[in-house]
DNA sequence: CTGAAAGCGCTTACAG
DNA sequence: CTGAAAGCGCTTACAG
């Protein structure tokens, strides 16, 4: 129970002005339907009336009476705000508060969920998920079962990231990782690599099977074959032999954090990177450095992935669902490969 | 207008379960008061009924008759999701998320008012602040205006930060700087220290005043003499002759960009830190390094206080207004000194 | 042009 | 023990 003092309201602002608190709520609300037509000595009245008092409309009122908020959930499926979590969600949360200043939003986080093995729930008993005006999803293992929840109650929201459910129609912005990749292993190719491991988490998601089909395609061309290794069951102490068996001359790693890791692993085996084995990452690597140089990977515009996934949720917003099916609803955004200097040709491990 | 579905309502689960729409909702708030006893077997009904359906509270309805919301308001003075902010606002958020999570409640963001002159207005025409429960302030630089105004409505908010309002008496959580600060004299003097510039910006603020009056407390003792240099009105590139003219053989700086900004000046004019001038700031310099050594300085208790502060304003929302006097409302955190490798004591500059 | 009335979904005295 | 009713502050048909 919150210790409340009594608020201004549109009945005391009328008492003031002289006028109905109806004509109160027209005014403020700038409504000048069919049979409405305020003469601007009214409308003046009440403008000072407010002006002189510190009226604010109660947003929960305006709410229940069936109107819009201004106010965007964000759900993330892990803390959003700490340390270890800012690499992925920092630029896209940066976006996110940009583009909700532009467009006059506020963002009510769902942090009340406990995280249980580490992801969210986004449905629980209490959820104050219907104040928003909509939602936007984030996180790198959402539940599909949730937005397939959303999609059939109607419930206006964007993920961040590709999504493929086939049982409803999700929206989406997200980054086009698949031509990403196929540029990045056409780069590999020209510099003379033919045998290659790709590092990866087991973990199953749509972004991860557009990297994976990718790499998978120019194995079946015979561009660069492919030697699949999951960092979740193997000591990347065993990547030297891994790669040596192999007789490959590049690691592919699903992130910058598995590149960095594979790195240190070669490092400490005294293998020379690029020399001997190029390392390259399939996801943003931005600020990622290998002792000092610029990792290879991608660059990939998240700020502009939450813009864009603001405004076409604002869009969802705006728009009765009837008409959602003419909305451009699953964007990918195209990224830039980044050389960097831990790719090369490379001698490989005798 | 958002395009809602109807939402399931007390009133279907009261048909379903055959009871009134009072019930559900006492069954729901597990009220028991005076004259309300209601059987086991009517409340298993209706929480039957409830199971079976995809019922969730209207937030905006519970809010409009007076209860809480579990939801608290951040509001920043300046954008807080920007890399150049999460120096100062990360640990704070961080913080404040995992806090919220603990005591289950959102957390709302006001990134609606734009940002003018670098800084946010929380009072506009249609802010959503009376949605949440109560309001975490923080910026380097409040208003003192909104805090009063704050105080004056009765609605329940911390700052974070100490405050000094003199019309009011503002709740709030901050770091101890004064006595870090005479700590962090004292080493240098112990040291052998005798002569030293502060460095800092122009703009005040109870945190700027708390160190500024450290150190003039250490002046008068004549511990330490002081030469105060305005970075906003002085080009750093004549620190080095500042120095020098004030016999100086120690550079303390506001915070840890000033005192990086400082070193810079100082590694372009030759001179060494910290075998000639030392270096040190009045804040956290938790991650800064200069030329990969420890930054001395503070290390700041920021986590702590994010969630001190969650946790009274939490106490405030729900002890009534009343009895707010009795509450410890006005709380200073400890910090440590940490000497690092910049301090030391210096030859000076010939 | 303006106001009385219904309704949004809840909670809480107040009668039965 | 349970339900009908009033009220929270707004918006929006609907009558005047």
């Amino acid at each position: 129970m919150s210790p409340k003092t009594r608020n201004v309201t549109q009945r005391e602002i009328a008492k003031i002005a002289g006028v109905s608190q109806t004509t109160v709520s027209m005014v403020l609300n700038d409504r000048d339907g069919s049979n409405v037509r305020i003469p601007e000595a009214t409308r003046e009245r009440v403008r000072q009336a407010i002006e002189q008092s510190t009226y604010v409309a109660d947003p929960a009122a305006r709410r229940l009476a069936g109107l819009d908020n201004k106010i965007i959930g964000v759900f993330t499926y892990e803390p959003a705000l700490s340390p270890e979590s800012m690499d992925f969600y920092g630029p896209l949360l940066n976006g996110l508060e940009r583009a909700a200043e532009q467009i006059g939003c506020d963002l009510l986080f769902f942090t009340s969920s406990p995280v249980e093995n580490g992801s969210r729930s986004l449905f629980h008993r209490n959820t104050r998920l219907r104040l928003a005006d909509g939602c936007i999803l984030l996180g790198q293992h959402m539940d599909g079962g949730d937005l397939t929840r959303l999609v059939d109650e109607g419930f206006p929201f964007v993920a961040v990231g590709r999504r493929d459910e086939t049982d409803a129609h999700v929206p989406y912005v997200g980054i086009d990782y698949a031509t990403l990749t196929t540029e990045l292993v056409d780069a590999a190719t020209a510099l003379g690599h033919t045998d290659a491991i790709y590092l990866h988490h087991d973990r199953e998601s749509p972004t991860a099977n557009d990297r994976r089909a990718a790499l998978q395609a120019a194995h079946e061309r015979g561009d660069l074959r492919f030697t699949h290794v999951s960092v979740d069951t193997t000591d990347l102490a065993e990547l030297p032999s891994v790669i040596a068996g192999a007789g490959a001359s590049i690691v592919f790693a699903q992130d910058a954090f598995i590149a960095e890791d594979a790195a240190g692993a070669l490092a400490s085996a005294g293998i020379a990177v690029p020399a001997q084995v190029s390392i390259t990452a399939l996801g943003d690597v931005s600020g990622h450095r290998i002792e000092g140089v610029a990792l290879s990977g991608f660059h990939t515009p998240r700020l502009q992935v939450a813009a864009d996934a603001l405004g076409l949720l604002q869009r969802l917003v705006t728009t009765p669902s009837d008409d959602w099916a003419d909305l451009d609803t699953q964007r990918l955004l195209a990224g830039r490969v980044e050389i960097g200097d831990t790719l090369t040709s490379s001698a490989g491990i005798r």
